[in-house]
RNA sequence: GCCCUCGUGGCGGAAUUGGUAGACGCGACGGAUUCAAAAUCCGUUUCUUUCAACGGAGUGUCGGUUCGAGUCCGACCGAGGGCACCA
């Protein structure tokens, strides 16, 4: 080995590739007519809150593996990034720092950028841009008047979830135990006219279609499925004995009619509309109402929901047995946003139903017992919700439970009082944010028309600039102009909707907008047709429901108003883990900084002082509150973007969380500088050894086992790439720069050429995870061109078929020996030749061979 | 409470369709090089029997299917995640 050996120094090369790249014009996606298979990778853009962070690193490490990958394979890849740009904390830094949203967010977008670009990712430049762009967003205005025409949009007053630190509303599945999503707030129940997204019109799609997202986690398929929560039931009257509060009946909706003859009483949420009337008259029910509402969804959840009831005096009958009364309750648990808003119980199959009852001292009839169980079967404080035989249920006695369900439904519908329906625990999406720093509603409020569109020539409609953050609530309200305009119907004086759009409407279509940036439309369509779905979208967990539902929602309505010509946003999706670190604390139970801490064998002190103990901590998501955070710039400054990438893609499988940690550093880095060596050992020696095509002629026996290593390792990364299998890759690639490294040549011209086509191999399968390096050491070995422009090495098929096989051999599933055959041998040969093995013969020993397996390839396996 | 996923060395993790468990990396230990260190290189590293073995055990626990189980089936234990009054 040369004794005068250089190291490899990413921050002088890193940037020469970064410019190179960009002089040829590397990432640019080609038009639809360029030949060659179209292949769609996005990672989820980020909310430019900054600067990045290593989560971040590890998803767009990801993204762009597969960008460089499939482009080598001779896609014509799209690989674009943009802003997610609107949202809180642009306001935040407003009140916080006085600086305008757009000049924050603006800027925090340029230092983004200049550290995504540090990184070297195949990003297609050219098609930037940010959500808060009018250019973009003027887009988003025009496609909520499309979907305003084709009866995708509602406004409606609604009982809303209302942050109150946040002052905006909530869509349910942005509230989490009972808080905000971002303001982790207590949310409170207020009514408010909302805009809204019939989502709900396409729940049994959203649903069904599921079974056809082949390549999604099937994890994500099934929280979407649990989300949107499709159940079968009846929906029929309960006749009250005398009218109220202008009723003469309350409708219900159940998936339990085979447990109606259980039934016990009624129950009506404290939002319905009949509660509501019957409150006008009394105070004690007003009061109720009032109670429900204070404990709200907040605390109450969380204390474990204890079932609170008013008893309304009021009566029903039966409808199976109109001599039979039920009372009426109002109770807290029936919520107005689901089925009718009321309910009927049975106690005795139905855990809410049974405590309430246990709690008011209401009957409990059970009407299923378990198959096994008699007619005494009871109930105490458990309800019995399994299957089992109908019982004190006249007619349907002896019946299954669904045979049950079936006939209640079928004589409701012959005799016209009630109908089978399909019920979604998914609502319709309520779009309305009381925020100044988002999509303005291109809507106009008037006296006489009300709410009139604006017309589309006028769009977009921008923000005000001069807007002040002094005060809660929304600065577009209390503009002095803004929001005064004349009704575009009538010309009247009018108001603007000064709601603007919940910042998931912007990222619900931005993978359609990337396709083609059309400056009069929201979308190219022929460009849209060509590049959509989504081939490959990657990104975090935490967006399994939120976004990409929305998304999914988004592609129905821009296909049924003509945007998009597909359903699905994204066929193939990949949810990466989280980045991990330790934590750290001082004595005094502070967060410390990974960078504050000396770790050491007998345990962890603060680096400025040695005397001072620090106590370590779970291993835990990098999070800026518990200071266990590791900023990329810091990393890439000192070991470059490649080591950075190549442990981020290392070891853990890339859905599962990955846990960074100086030692794994350290060993990427370690890696960096070896393969470096190895070129730069060979380099010169190998400049003008010409390749060719196949297995060199005349190849020494360690020769040829190189040139099969090399062939296994380009199939085997090859397999593993396409199935995102990173960190296999990683494994493989190391194992033949140990192969590389460990091969002496012999001086034969032969060797030579194996050792450098193995050389370039090794460079082509480790480029798409470390770019940087894989261009110097391909300049290094005389390759021509650029890495990132070569096609992907072909395993030669010829080399990866061996001639000889090693086999284990078994006694009575044993492993015992070992034999070395020919790969074609037949099994008679291999029995033959494993029974004449002398440690099979040891352990056969002269006992009789009851039974003899061979699968060809694999194992031998004797039973004696 | 309901639903889902996962339990493999000191650690992260490999292991086609059931077919040599522990690839690869980290850490640790021993050695080489060095005045010394850093860097680098070589070797050992699942546990265990006094050393060694082509000895025994071994993929959370117990049982089952099979010539053969990390992989399939059942029960249990443990960890993580999702949903949570959706009638």
């Amino acid at each position: 080995m040369s004794t005068n050996v250089s190291r490899y120094d990413p921050s002088v090369s890193e940037h020469g590739w970064q410019a190179a790249w960009e002089a040829a014009d590397c990432f640019k996606a080609e038009g639809p007519d360029c030949g060659k298979p179209k292949y769609y990778v996005l990672e989820m853009f980020p909310y430019p809150s900054g600067r990045i962070h290593m989560g971040h690193v590890r998803n767009y490490a990801m993204g762009d593996v597969v960008a460089r990958f499939k482009k080598a394979q001779g896609y014509n890849v799209l690989h674009p990034m943009g802003w997610d740009a609107f949202g809180m904390p642009a306001e935040n830094a407003a009140i916080e720092k006085g600086v305008h949203p757009a000049t924050w967010t603006y800027e925090n977008i340029d230092a983004m950028r200049a550290q995504l670009k540090s990184l070297g990712l195949s990003f297609d430049w050219s098609r930037e841009f940010a959500t808060c762009d009018p250019s973009y967003y003027r887009h988003e205005q025009a496609m909520f008047l499309d979907f305003l025409d084709a009866g995708l949009v509602d406004r409606r007053e609604s009982i809303v979830n209302w942050d109150p630190v946040d002052h905006t509303v909530l869509a349910n599945e942005q509230v989490i135990d009972g808080k905000g999503w971002r303001s982790g707030a207590p949310v409170e129940q207020r009514a408010l006219t909302q805009w809204f997204l019939k989502i709900s019109d396409v729940a049994d799609d959203l649903l069904s279609a599921l079974d056809d997202l082949t390549r999604w986690p099937e994890k994500v398929r099934l929280m979407q499925a649990n989300w949107i929560g499709r159940s079968e039931g009846l929906a029929c009257s309960f006749e009250l004995e005398a009218p109220a509060g202008g009723a003469t009946h309350i409708d219900i909706y159940t998936t339990r009619p085979d447990t109606l003859y259980g039934a016990s009483f009624c129950a009506l949420s404290p939002d319905h509309p009949l509660t509501i009337a019957l409150a006008a008259d009394d105070t004690k029910l007003a009061e109720f109402r009032a109670l429900c509402a204070a404990r709200g969804t907040s605390e109450s959840e969380i204390e474990g929901g204890e079932k609170l009831g008013y008893d309304t005096g009021l009566r029903v009958r039966h409808p199976l047995e109109p001599d039979w009364l039920l009372p009426v309750y109002v109770a807290n648990f029936v919520l107005m946003g689901y089925g009718t808003g009321a309910i009927f119980a049975c106690p005795a199959h139905d855990q809410r139903d049974l405590d309430f009852a246990r709690k008011y001292d209401l009957p409990v009839y059970p009407v299923v017992r378990p198959a096994d169980d008699d007619a005494t079967f009871s109930v105490t404080n458990t309800a019995y919700t399994g299957d089992g035989v109908m019982f004190n249920s006249r007619d349907l006695d002896g019946l299954a439970p669904d045979t049950a369900r079936a006939q209640i439904i079928d004589r409701f519908e012959t005799e016209n009082r009630g109908a089978r329906q399909v019920n979604f625990r998914l609502r319709d999406w309520g779009i309305s944010r009381q925020r100044y720093w988002g999509c303005p509603i291109p809507m106009v409020h008037c006296d006489t028309c009300g709410a009139v569109p604006v017309p589309r020539a006028d769009l977009p409609i921008t923000l005000p600039e001069d807007v002040s953050f002094d005060e809660p609530g929304n600065p577009l309200d209390r503009h002095p102009t803004w929001k005064h305009a004349p009704c575009p119907k009538c010309g009247a004086d009018a108001t603007r909707e000064t709601d603007t759009f919940d910042t998931f409407v912007d990222s619900s279509w931005y993978y359609a907008r990337f396709t083609g940036l059309d400056d009069a439309r929201p979308t190219e369509r022929a460009a849209a047709d060509y590049w959509m779905s989504v081939d490959q979208y990657i990104g975090g967990i935490e967006h399994a429901i939120l976004h990409l539902l929305y998304a999914r929602f988004y592609a129905r309505a821009m296909n049924r108003t003509g945007h998009l010509g597909t359903d699905e946003p994204f066929a193939g999706l990949f949810t990466q883990g989280m980045v991990c670190h330790e934590t750290y604390r001082d004595n005094d139970g502070n967060w410390l900084l990974p960078e504050q801490v000396d770790r050491r064998e007998a345990g962890a002190f603060l680096r400025t002082d040695p005397t001072h103990a620090v106590e370590i901590g779970g291993v835990e998501k990098m999070s800026k509150s518990k200071k266990n955070v590791v900023d990329p710039d810091d990393i890439i400054a000192t070991y470059g973007a490649d080591t950075a990438r190549w442990f981020m893609l290392s070891d853990s499988p890339p859905e599962r969380d990955v846990q960074w940690t100086q030692d794994g550093v350290d060993g990427a880095w370690r890696f960096v500088q070896r393969v470096w060596r190895l070129i730069d050992t060979h380099a010169e020696a190998l400049r003008d050894v010409p390749t060719s095509a196949g297995a060199p002629a005349d190849l020494s026996q360690e020769g040829r086992a190189l040139y099969e290593s090399v062939h296994r390792s380009i199939d085997s990364v090859t397999q593993d790439l396409d199935a995102l299998g990173f960190n296999r890759a990683v494994a493989r690639i190391y194992n033949l720069a140990n192969a590389l490294s460990s091969f002496e040549p012999t001086g034969k011209p032969s060797d030579h050429q194996v050792l450098k086509a193995g050389l370039e191999a090794l460079v082509q399968l480790f480029a798409p995870m470390m770019p940087h390096l894989a261009e110097t050491c391909w300049q290094a070995l005389g390759g021509a061109g650029l890495v990132a422009q070569t096609a992907w090495p072909k395993a030669d098929a010829a080399a990866l078929e061996v001639d000889t096989v090693i086999m284990p051999v078994q006694i009575n599933g044993k492993r015992r020996a070992e034999i070395t055959v020919s790969k074609s041998a037949d099994q008679a040969t291999i029995e033959q030749q494993a029974r004449a093995e002398p440690q099979v013969e040891k352990f056969l020993d002269g006992k009789p061979i009851r039974k003899c397996i061979v699968v060809p390839g694999r194992i031998v396996n004797f039973v004696v």
